[in-house]
DNA sequence: CATGAATGAGACTTCATTCAT
DNA sequence: GATGAATGAAGTCTCATTCAT
């Protein structure tokens, strides 16, 4: 009866020594691009044999899974703090910044959705909670999304399009600003700027909302 | 006298080697995605020795910067055709699928602005013709976007926004809503379809225009 | 406990087998010439794949470095053992026979200074510790020579002209005796002798102090 | 009958353009070093196709060949300006100051004599004409040093050995001073001097006749 | 459990040389 | 005579992964 509480503990340790080889991934994928991100690398700047990375992932790919996951867990919690009814204009400006911030992170390396999908058809034999476990973290921040563009002030501007439709839509512009200005603004002379852009897309976004 | 044409033959004889070369390239790019995008197997599937690969494109990377190149200009050719002033909304949405096209070839693989931002900073000697080529085909496409935005039918939507600052919100929103529904679309239960989400975003974000 | 001195018989397995290498690499180097000397053919002929190479020497450049180092500890071994001081003229003599040794086998084929000196500048990132040896190394060796030519009875030859000064032209003589000699002495019909020639040029070079 | 003349003609014409390449290998030889001496790039800078190189030179030995003999006629003539039986010290001295620029201009890249015997070894095949004309200007070279060494003041320095024994002593002493006293002199805080080296090389080595 | 040596494949690239045109 | 496209081998190096210890 001993030996499962052991096991429990063991395997509470092993989690916790794979969050940590995570976070030195993470680190090497931020300061030194995608590209550096070997398991040898990993390994070493843990303090592991490149042998006992095998011991918590299978592969290489399920590490970097494993990463994502991660990531989107914490874009998650910070895009949760922005919800505020009584301002969902606001709500959506702060959740295009935390955005921006995930993607600078980690967005711009790997593409969330392509990566699940395409390992889905090649590694079938990726991790099943993993898998689970991103599809799950996928799916509640759509519904912080959904949740944000179903309040009433904003119907005006959604001109009766149901939330859950709209929400792909909102997605994809807050996408698709990180990406047009995110290396735009790295320029010498950057001729886009976040701030500026997207405060202009909520403007036309949301404007039936501003003025009902 | 004859010699001349010799040459320009000979050249242009190069050139297309050269095209049907990118061109394989960008079949095993759609085909097995862009790590498969190796010398080696771009050789080996254009029948060529690898070495030979080098007489056409002195690096790997002016090999990507030519595919990039060459279907920019594709793209630029198919939304000059969409152009239509009486009804930008719909050339929006027309424009929106041609880029959604593009992006399935080529940009899903490689973001258009980051790589010439980052190879700008590396590869300072990539082929200064491409590169210039390069800057050419990408200010027409904001060129194209830019015009429509400036038809006076557009001018309710963008609430006093000028069109230049709105290009960036347009074609964010574009590659967003293609970045997001693409790969969904692939799954088994495809929970958006690209047609529906962009015929949704075209509403939101030309509201006004739509009466004016 | 036990562990450091396991980890310390790894590391005495280790450098054991870099020397082995450093010894393969060394009869590839006489066998044919220094352009054989490759990181492939050295791990072929050690029984390695040429990716192991790579976990006993970063670069190759660190595998001819160490190789010079090797046999210029040799050489000094050996010219240590030819200290006389009260025969200082014999002396030269038999250091001038080992540089001949240490020539045939190493320097014939990598001129130690014009090395050290370029790799300083292009390769700043060679390893440390081992610079510094090849440092210690050469100025041992030069010590020698010097204590060699400040024997009083050397005084006579050297013409007043301080010994730190004579020993770049000692040297210079022998290696250029070796570098003359050698080839020649391996034609059909040598026309030079490298035991004669050496015997001459100490008999001019000392001329003073064989009569004092 | 005028068939010869006009394919002596031609001969001339073949050996002029030898010349011409030839020249551009050696310009590329100093202003890039020895690796940068590749067929194809000899071949654009001389304004040729690389096949066409292969109508001048069977081999890139043979024309890695040419340059040398070319390098040292140019040596015998610098050599040869420099003989003054009234001071054959003053003379030596200023040969080997020859002997330094030959050597940085091509003889740091590749040793005459083991360039000579390797490939007697290995390239049998090599232009015979080109190898006697190697041997022809080596031996008329030597013959320079040892008139020099034959006049009546310097017989006192030799001791009674004959000049033609010590004709490869003062060589090597040459050869070895230049290779000693370069490489360290392009380091930042030089320890030697050639003019200052071979000054006391030369005192020494001469010292019987500097007072008869 | 953990190590780290080793593999084998493959990445990019350059070169001397040949040969159809 | 001359071209330049093409080859094939070789170069250095890195990586994910395995396995004896």
């Amino acid at each position: 009866m001993t030996q499962p509480i052991f096991k429990q503990l063991r395997l509470v340790e092993k989690e916790n020594r794979r969050l940590a080889i995570v976070d030195v991934a993470e680190r090497i994928l931020n300061d030194e691009g995608l590209e550096a991100v070997t398991i040898r690398r990993v390994a070493k700047q843990a303090g592991l044999s490149s042998g006992a990375m095998y011991m918590y992932f299978k592969n290489k790919e399920e590490l970097m899974l494993c990463m994502l996951v991660q990531n989107l867990r914490l874009l998650k919690k910070d895009m949760s703090a922005c919800i505020d009814d009584n301002n969902p204009v606001e709500a959506i400006k702060k959740m295009g910044y935390h955005y921006m911030r995930y993607f600078v992170r980690f967005g711009k390396h790997i593409n969330i959705l392509s990566f699940a999908v395409k390992n889905k058809e090649k590694y079938g034999d990726l991790n099943p909670q993993m898998l689970s476990d991103l599809e799950a973290v996928l799916s509640e921040l759509l519904s912080l999304v959904q949740g944000l563009l179903s309040t009433p002030s904003m119907s005006g501007a959604l001109q009766g399009i149901p939330p859950e439709r709209a929400v792909p839509v909102l997605w994809a512009l807050i996408q698709g600003l990180v990406q047009i200005t995110l290396p735009i603004q790295s320029t010498e002379a950057p001729t886009y700027n976040f701030d500026q852009v997207i405060d202009d897309a909520t403007r036309i976004f949301t404007y039936r909302s501003a003025r009902p």
